[in-house]
DNA sequence: TTCAACATTTTGTCCACGACAATTATGATC
DNA sequence: GATCATAATTGTCGTGGACAAAATGTTGAA
């Protein structure tokens, strides 16, 4: 009940710390006590106090877990070694997907961010769509677009709530996009059930995959984020899906995510399909049975042309 | 590490409960101990394993919660008196606000909700807002609907997902409408920022001001949803903005939101002013001096004139 | 070398129970 | 009826121990 934030040294709770890096209140306790970090200092009752910067590192911290480091090797480290760590990790998955925008168009959008002109980024990215089409627009601009603001974030090139702007503006874009795409002709099979589990508040993914579906002549059902398991189970049969597709990225805890998709695959029949989408490393390294893993963007037509092919096949439409 | 959902008897571990009920796993335990509920069964481990029964009880106790029930009170009661008290609940504060939508057709909204078709609720929202224009869609129209949604959802005649839909939906038609709102000539000012704090996902009101804000010459700066404060503080500075505004539902922790804006008002120039909108009880009982508490949609056009016959005379434009 | 099986370390989550501040309810007094 | 002091309620935090699942390391045979 006490205040989350206390004005005077601005430090956050450990309430507002998880809230903040997703790391929940026993991992940063632990943490502590077994690494000697984040070591905050105590409030006039004794609680936690972290500090600003404790939180940043842990949000670098966080990215690095993500990237397949360990918590013994780094939690401990001191600031100046993780970025230089998150340097070089992201360089090594740098796939050369080959994009539409050059990267010295690239690191031009990634200044219209920094130049804090939300209608001259709007519109440069409406320029983009209209240039390449709706599909290419996803895979090609906004994907990697996405993936270099990540890691211009983590090298401290980007605050927080330049990555916001972004997302916002991205997102009223892509909104533009699928609202000129015409509804399928007839009953748009399959249907597609679209959200993300509960614990997972990153919606961008789903609008882009809401695109190539919408595109490809699906009907989409978009939910928004964090639908509740059970509700995920009740919509897909109110709405008479044909396969729930969910959005995961990697700030969402692994066994968590691993669970609920166990659980959903339980409780859905097995006519309905479950996609995970997303930059979800953990999701590859432990494939749950009876979920396909769309591990990219590029990856959607294909795996719907597969869904038709079966589906003509296992169940008449 | 343990699996979060145990196939056999449907039972939920309290990590499972505490994603399925927004109820945290402190709580739950100190219920247990105090309330005698719910009093979960223990696996081989020794953890407790909460059936589905118990978890569709807490949900209830959760709505109940929000209507102002509290907690020593009705958490040990038997599963029928709930639902008789839950019944009862929401008919006191039915006010009767003067909407462009008579009582009928707002059953007939919700009704839409119920039958499932997404293609139908959103031509229906778009009819409405081509009928009324923007403004009055906005306030007569969607903002009596949320209430509406609301109570249906807290009397148990609607389901999440079915929120989640209709959420999503007006969500689309909305942007739609900003997008149809030709930029500000000149500069337009003020210069807004709109966003939910930490911990308030919800941001279909951002939009609402969003529309009403843009219709009325204002510059807006979205943001999306949760942004930390520190990171508001600077986007504020960044995009020179004159307001932020931020919007608030009941689902947020009193105390989070009044120690928020404390020190949000704290930490940004006193010129720059602060608006808190949105349906939160709890911010008119307790008011924070230095901001301006925007109690309806309605009012947002008259702050605005406010805003600017002050700003004439306070700073040069 | 490659692969499988086993042993070890790492790591996140759970448990119990006590403590306490903030909020809400209750009663006394004017 | 309003105002204030007192009491009850309630969510969150603290400590430290425990343990299963995952990740890593090691051994031995094909």
């Amino acid at each position: 009940m006490n205040d989350l934030v206390r004005v005077a040294n601005l430090t956050l709770s450990i309430a507002a710390v998880e809230r903040d890096t997703g790391l929940s209140k026993d991992t940063l306790r632990v943490w502590e006590r077994r690494y000697g970090f984040p070591m905050p200092q105590r409030d006039a009752i004794g609680e936690r106090a972290y500090t600003l910067d404790q939180v940043e590192k842990l949000r670098i911290i966080k990215r690095l877990l993500e990237a397949g480091h360990r918590p013994g090797r780094i939690v401990a480290l001191p600031f100046a070694e993780l970025q230089g760590l998150s340097a070089q990790t992201v360089d090594a998955p740098t796939r050369m997907v080959e994009t539409a925008l050059a990267s010295a168009d690239l690191q031009m959008q990634l200044d219209l961010i920094g130049q804090h002109d939300v209608p001259a980024m709007r519109s440069a990215l409406t320029r983009l769509l209209s240039r390449f089409g709706v599909s290419r627009f996803v895979t090609e601009v906004v994907a990697p677009l996405n993936v270099a603001v990540g890691d211009a974030w983590i090298r401290g090139q980007l605050e927080i709530y330049e990555e916001h702007a972004y997302t916002e503006t991205v997102q009223v874009v892509l909104r533009q996009a699928i609202a000129s795409i015409p509804e399928p002709p007839g009953s748009g099979r399959p249907r597609v059930l679209l959200t993300t589990p509960p614990n997972e508040p990153h919606g961008l993914g789903l609008l882009m995959a809401e695109a190539i579906l919408a595109l490809e002549g699906c009907h989409c059902v978009p939910l928004g984020v964090q639908t509740p398991l059970w509700d995920i189970v009740l919509a897909a049969k109110a709405y008479r899906v044909d396969i729930v597709a969910l959005g995961y990225t990697g700030c969402m805890n692994p066994n968590q995510a691993i669970a609920g998709l166990q659980e959903l695959r339980t409780k859905l029949p097995p006519t309905t399909a479950i996609w995970a989408g997303g930059a979800a490393p953990m999701l590859k390294r432990r494939p749950v049975p009876g979920v396909e893993l769309i591990v990219s963007l590029d990856r959607v037509a294909a795996e719907l042309r597969r869904w038709r092919a079966d589906s003509g096949i296992a169940q008449s439409t």
